[in-house]
DNA sequence: TCTGGGGTCCTAGGACCC
DNA sequence: TCTGGGGTCCTAGGACCC
């Protein structure tokens, strides 16, 4: 029996936590380089506006509306807070996304006055509201917090098994199947063609067929909102298999020596993500590319991979890589608005394979350097130290407008509480 | 002018092996 | 008329998630 908690409105209910002038009010959250909105609240959605609608387009339709740049080291503290009162609250827990978790609740006697408090206490504790829903199957309980949250009289607590088979079958009949978990645009449209329109006629479907039609994931899903489990709760924390940086211009750039500032600068995020998390990469994948929403210009994209000799975490190896990979897909003549580096073949560093040529005392000074350097910047702030290829000006970097305070994360930051 | 970023898994088909 | 059988590995593409 799983319960799934799940914020409301993850980043825009963030935001309102600590600007009392933004509550209750139609809110959007825009992504990177104030692109698209990515998070809306209640009263934001009520006006129609659709998740990753291009802002420029929002704006224009509702020029009064509130809007914030993604403040995405708030948006992780407060997901930490919520997560840390979870763990305190249930015996196993996965952190399933920024905002989400599933919660082991067998054994638990009330299992809707458990969720309730549970509520009450993130509510109290950080200020953020959350829906919670209960099923057999993971599937089931991220339906059930579909209800949750669709229908008000439920107060944010909803419990499948408590149903009875006229009742879930009414339930079931009333929700698209698009709603259930696993089941995109795609496969939605698919599943219209063979007439199942409902979870409940999706539900009646045999097995086997659904197999037949799609693949073994969708009869996993099929199985899972039937009641027999195929997804286990993951409480081992993940390995990553790949890591990606990769980032829209604030403007265009139309210069190698500009491109290779850019990409260097991602290389070097990416490697110390990598060596936070103690990991190595073989593989360094670089990707540049234009502008595809410019139907009137000319188009390119390129990619190159490089395979290292040994499994590295040293930005200096790595920014080697992406000069030899740059030096290789670099076009003159385009505008490019996009790139990124991939690492792959990810290693746990303990395991580090050493180069036969390669002298050990060499490595371990590099690796004193990298960890030198992070402890800088972990102390000081990002890019204190940081490599001079990586530009000075840097006029490429992404525009957030309207970034809102660091405030759980900077004294600097702090919200100020003033007494009458 | 302005259109996000970061992940995972599965499948089909080709290359290659014995 | 007749054209084996079984396996692995890799890659590209498609689908999903938040």
């Amino acid at each position: 029996m799983y319960a799934l908690v799940d914020v409301n409105n993850f980043y825009a209910s963030c935001e309102a936590v600590f600007d009392v002038s933004l509550r209750s009010k139609p809110l959007v959250v825009l992504s990177n380089n104030d692109g698209c909105v990515i998070a809306r609240s209640k009263e934001a959605k009520a006006l129609g506006i659709k998740m990753t609608e291009p802002w420029h387009v929002v704006r224009k339709r509702h020029p009064h509306l509130l809007y914030r740049s993604s403040n995405y080291e708030l948006y992780a503290d407060m997901s930490a807070r919520v997560m840390a009162i979870l763990s305190g609250a249930a015996p196993a827990i996965e952190v399933y996304s920024i905002d989400e978790s599933f919660l082991d609740v067998r054994g638990v006697k009330d299992r809707c006055d458990f969720a309730r408090e549970v509520r009450q206490r993130i509510r109290q504790w950080t200020g953020l509201p959350v829906c919670v829903g209960i099923g057999r199957t993971k599937t089931r309980a991220k339906l059930a917090n579909h209800v949750a949250k669709k229908q008000p009289v439920h107060e944010g607590v909803f419990d499948l098994e408590v149903l009875n088979a006229a009742q879930t079958r009414a339930l079931f009949s009333a929700i698209n199947v698009e709603e259930v978990w696993g089941i995109g645009a795609r496969l939605a449209r698919r599943l219209e063609c063979l007439n199942v329109r409902t979870v409940q006629e999706f539900i009646d479907a045999d097995s086997e067929w659904i197999r037949a039609h799609s693949s073994v994931v969708l009869q996993r899903t099929h199985d899972e909102l039937c009641g027999t489990p195929c997804l286990a709760l993951e409480l081992v924390p993940f390995v990553r298999k790949q890591l990606v940086v990769s980032r829209s211009f604030g403007h265009e750039i139309d210069t190698y020596a500009g491109l290779r500032e850019a990409v260097l600068t991602y290389a070097s995020r990416a490697a110390e993500k990598l060596r936070s998390e103690g990991l190595l990469a073989r593989y360094l994948h670089v990707f540049v590319h234009t502008n595809s929403f410019r139907a009137d210009r000319d188009q390119y994209a390129g990619s190159y991979t490089v395979k290292m000799p040994t499994a590295s975490d040293d930005t200096l190896v790595f920014a080697a890589a992406v000069i030899f990979a740059l030096d290789r897909i670099f076009r003159d003549g385009y505008k490019y608005q996009k790139a990124g580096v991939m690492l792959a073949e990810l290693t746990p560093a303990v395991h580090r394979q050493e180069a036969l040529f390669i002298d050990p005392n060499h490595l371990a000074k590099r690796s004193r350097l990298s960890s030198t350097i992070d402890a800088i910047n972990r102390q000081f702030g990002r890019d204190t130290v940081r490599l001079a290829a990586t530009g000075v000006h840097r006029p490429w970097r992404m525009r957030r407008q309207t970034l809102s305070p660091r405030y759980t994360t900077r004294w600097s930051d702090l919200a100020i509480a003033y007494a009458r």
